[in-house]
DNA sequence: CTCATGGCTACAATCGTTTGTAGAGCGGCC
DNA sequence: GGCCGCTCTACAAACGATTGTAGCCATGAG
């Protein structure tokens, strides 16, 4: 009901006096802060530069920004302080990337009425949006591929079943061994106690020495798959020739490496824009009743190199 | 002046009714947001994770929250508006991670009296305080660690010359040939156009045609180094046995590589920490006359690998 | 001439803090 | 008893926006 004129006069003076409108005191007045907070268990962890990429650029779209967090710790406890820390700042939303299954840090926030979009992470317990990786679909690609190369004795290397990652991982492949019609007996599968090397080459060691006819190994992460190339070598055997081996993740520098790992890419930028979008959507549509509080998942691709060959004849 | 029992009692009420204090509203009062900014130039490099860390963490520590940003481009120009953006939110200070050596946008925020410390990389035509890695000197690790090794005739991978890093590895190449009295004309300098691995083959592709007789070479970045692999191999000699190679930046799985290379380990995490440290100093203390604005070099280390052997007969 | 209407100006309340001032209650000191 | 200092309560202004209300001045319709 303003003239358009009028309304650019004063845009005009606004721009010459240098006028920037001060988000505390708009914050203050409407009670929303343009602000979402992020939490990340693990920054060091490369995977997580691209989802907060992601993240940033779809909510900076709509004016928002990110307010990051660090909680260094692996149990769920030591979240709670840092969460609490970005709600005192009056965070309109948040984003967790976390390393547990647990879903109690999420469901706080919910009974705080905080809209939260879980990344990468799911939980089990609690009924909160999240936006994963479709592991089962992820592995399945790894096993079928293994298959079509002619492999029959494949084992998992599965990561640490505190994550949900690991869960969905390790149920995908007993489907999609299942699917073929291929033995997937417990004995084939060994746990790794952490996403690393060292605990992927000892969980190998261990998986070898009870199969020694497997033929080929699924792990659940490229640094798993590397410590089995160790515990492989170890053997006098030889990582593609005598044992496939893929990984999951598909990080960098796989390629360079003797021989080149086979794995399994995730669209990590794209989870953290979805995430973003979906938090948008929360934020902006506080409908209490269709909250959306499904898994979406997204699907990997498979990046085939020198570490799956045909097995031995 | 008040009695510690009733400020006890306070607080218990405070905490029974469930109180926090309103950031936006205590942020309108005392003008400042309790809040720095964080502006990073290329999020999906993995050497911004340790940086981003350390600098939460040290910041987290006294009160302060993280505001992320990230300009995905090279120029400066693009990195105005989201500077702008964080300028206008209102933080307290930032803390620039950029690609580009240009100083523009430091001097802006210096103009705009916003406390400002750069990391990683410096700005060379502009005084502000910044935190970076001492290159001169780890090159030095890589140029004394060949000599000690018995070569004389060692080449240089430099990066791209539009940032501080490239420059300061020259330097401290040739700096440290010449104390050691060997010969490094510009015939053994070429220079790759990005940090990345095909730039770094074609630049040694190049070197290697113009200068067959070089036995060692000295990149300036893990992934020009690997780039110099390929080129190596392709004139059928071997990386490490013919010509000895070092990397720089010490990025992981460098030891899973054949041959594993050679390379600088540099303290990111403490870098980012060291800035927030300063940052949280010139926003204390708004000392307009000793605002500092030197330097701070931050000591690498070299890790010895298979990529770097003594010389063929 | 009156009155409704569109487009504007002016003013006040509110958000939750910080900061400052005024005054009340109460003990001890001269 | 009067005065001072200590501790506390009470109240108001300010920060910079949003939001709502009231009034002003044209213009044009009745």
């Amino acid at each position: 009901m303003v003239h358009p004129q009028t309304t650019e006069r004063v845009l005009a003076v606004a721009e010459e006096l240098g006028y920037t409108p001060n988000p505390l005191a708009k914050g203050l007045r409407t009670n929303k802060s343009m602000t979402i907070g992020m939490v990340i268990s693990d920054i060091e962890n490369p995977v997580f530069g691209p989802i907060i990429a992601g993240v940033e650029a779809t909510v900076g779209r709509e004016g928002y920004s990110t307010l990051i967090a660090e909680a260094i710790a692996h149990d769920p406890a030591a979240l709670t302080p840092v969460i609490d820390a970005l709600v005192d700042r009056r965070v309109d939303g948040m984003v967790l990337a976390m390393a547990t299954r647990s879903g109690e840090n999420a469901a706080r926030l919910k009974r705080l009425g905080v809209p939260v979009v879980l990344v990468n992470r799911a939980v089990d317990d609690v009924e909160v949006a999240s936006i994963v990786g479709d592991d089962q679909f992820g592995i399945g690609l790894s096993v079928q591929h293994l298959a079509g190369l002619g492999h029959e004795l494949i084992g998992h290397l599965a990561g640490p079943m505190e994550t949900s990652t690991a869960l969905g991982r390790l149920q995908g492949y007993h489907k999609h061994m299942e699917e073929l019609g291929l033995d997937h007996p417990d004995s084939a599968v060994e746990s790794a106690e952490w996403y690393q090397i060292e605990p992927g080459y000892k969980a190998a060691g261990v998986l070898l020495d009870r199969r020694p006819d497997l033929t080929a190994l699924v792990a659940a992460n490229d640094l798993i798959a590397l410590g089995a190339y160790r515990a492989i070598r170890e053997r006098g055997l030889e990582v593609g020739a005598d044992i496939s081996v893929t990984g999951y993740n598909d990080m960098m520098l796989l390629d360079m490496i003797q021989p080149s790992l086979t794995s399994i890419r995730v669209p990590y930028r794209e989870m953290g824009s979805e995430a973003a979008e979906l938090l948008l959507q929360m934020m902006t549509h506080p409908d209490p009743e269709s909250e959306p509080h499904g898994t979406k998942r997204l699907r990997p691709s498979l990046s085939a190199r020198d570490s799956t060959q045909p097995p031995p004849a």
